[in-house]
DNA sequence: GTCACTCTTGAAAGATATTTTCGCGCCGTC
DNA sequence: GACGGCGCGAAAATATCTTTCAAGAGTGAC
């Protein structure tokens, strides 16, 4: 039972096989993974071409391991079994050769020059929004925008860095015209979730999917029949029992100087503004005069005389 | 006899496995082949992708012929079989596909389907990235990270959307044991600001640069003789004649759906980052066991059973 | 410290896909 | 019209992939 459960749920989250966020998949999923599915997944994801030439009993002993942890690799990947993997791996293989060079930049030191971390920082950035996108759930996606651009009343949990992100989406909801808010205080999130109820949403942004205070209001809203959303980097986590839709960020290696919050943060941003633009489009009618009167309005605020 | 010959002719002439000259291949070949053959290998040279997800038997009844004559083809295209000739197939279509993406230069547009909405913001927001990068003057972000790191304390002002930018800020700073704080309410920020003086710093941001509660703060800051330093998208703007040091954001095109606010942000946090960990190498000795410690705090905030 | 439990893992059986073999039937030639 | 050669597919043989199952490792409770 346990062992079905997983199953189908790794599966269904990554419906569609990915094609190229191969990378950013393993480096998401692999916390969830065992030591020999590490192993497997480390292999594929360094030589996607020399993988793509093994069958599974080569790829099984290259790695140590048995050809039963292989295909459970694959399927967690998001394939049906490792022969589709294989192919999605000789796209891949194919895909960087006739592109740019990977380019795997160097941590960030201690010691490096400013300009070096100004290079760096940005391209570690783009690399986490690339992946993002190609990792992101069209699907989920959508059906996550029109329950927002449905909901009567949005609620927003995310504390810490995640906070922030929560706060951008309700203000960019808000000036769209819908109902939401962002809470940050753990307590009155719960307190307000009670209040929740069919046809209302509630959204959870949390990179880790095990912080209890996002998890906790999400999980009210969900009992009383609101539609959850969660934003997070680790869909097996335990958040994703109570969200009717995952959407999924991808992890960039982080280190000593570069906390995670730091990529999570912007891949986070992408999904964020991935939904406004989503549900402005369904309202246009409604969303594109509110947007302009909200830009009017702020005019006043601006000094006229820019020199 | 005759067989034979053939075979380690055409096999031993493609010796290696062709990469993409596939079609060119098909059509040098042809005449050579039989008309059973020629099916196939038609099939296979048209649509890639789709053949590369059928098996043997899936592509010998698509083409109406048998499976010996599909593995026959495969070989006389210069595979070893049917297996390898799909993986190539495999990764011809992920470059054609991958070929065909650059094309999300457009805006975008209300009737967009959710995969453009992301594969385009995801691609704007990198430009602004590289933009950003490219225009960030190093000096002055050098001294604005000498300043801060050796400041007495640091009060941070933004409104609206920059206002999440500067709590963003704040929160790192705090992490690496600087005294940092974030003002949203601009009474508040200008009542504070009279308290600053020499040793301490500033930081406005504003995308605008003429965002009047915020330069406000500042000039007052300024005036009492506080280090000052300006975030902004219009380095000519009001507020840099009382910014000691200017750290200008590049601003992307936008449009209608797309309101400035998105990636004047991408642009501030990305500054903002660079702040973070240039100070953060400044101040190493204290910073690396402050951001351990910060994060070991944090750790029983999380549901512990993440697997 | 020990026990009971769950989770991980690989060996081997079972299912599919691929390759090879073999012979039929079409086609041109004498 | 008969013969020889060749293309072709059915089916056997083999390789590859998938599933099952039980033993072992790790973990928490008492």
């Amino acid at each position: 039972m346990t062992n079905d459960l997983k199953e189908s749920f790794s599966g269904s989250a990554g419906a569609p096989p990915a094609p190229a966020a191969l990378a950013a998949k393993v480096r998401t999923l692999a916390p969830s993974m065992t030591r020999s599915m590490q192993r497997v997944a480390e292999a594929v994801a360094g030589d996607p071409a020399g993988c793509a030439a093994l069958t599974v009993t080569g790829l099984a002993e290259l790695t140590g391991t048995s050809e039963a942890t292989v295909v459970r690799t694959a399927r967690l990947l998001g394939y049906p079994g490792y022969r589709d993997l294989r192919l999605a791996l000789a796209g891949l293989a194919a895909q960087q050769q006739s592109g740019r060079a990977p380019a795997v930049t160097a941590d960030i030191a201690v010691d490096d020059p400013i300009a070096d971390v100004v290079a760096k920082l940005a391209y570690d950035e783009q690399q986490t929004l690339a992946d993002t996108a190609a990792a992101l759930d069209t699907v989920q996606l959508g059906a996550a925008v029109s329950v927002l651009a449905a909901a009567r009343r949005i609620d927003i949990y995310g504390v810490g860095a995640s906070s922030l992100v929560g706060q951008d989406l309700a203000q960019k909801l808000l000036r769209i015209g819908l109902i939401a808010h962002a809470h940050t205080d753990p307590h009155l999130a719960v307190t307000n979730a009670v209040q929740l109820r069919s046809g209302d949403a509630a959204v959870a942004i949390t990179h880790s999917g095990s912080t209890g205070d996002v998890i906790e209001p999400l999980r009210v809203a969900f009992d009383r029949g609101a539609t959850t959303i969660a934003i997070t980097g680790r869909p097996d986590g335990p958040i994703s029992q109570y969200a009717d839709h995952l959407l999924t960020t991808s992890t960039a290696r982080e280190s000593e100087l570069r906390p995670a919050a730091m990529s999570s943060r912007t891949s986070q941003l992408l999904v964020v503004d991935c939904l406004f633009i989503g549900i402005a489009q369904r309202t246009y009618e409604t969303a594109a005069p509110a947007l302009s009167a909200s830009y009017e309005a702020l005019a006043h605020r601006h000094n006229p005389r820019t020199r």
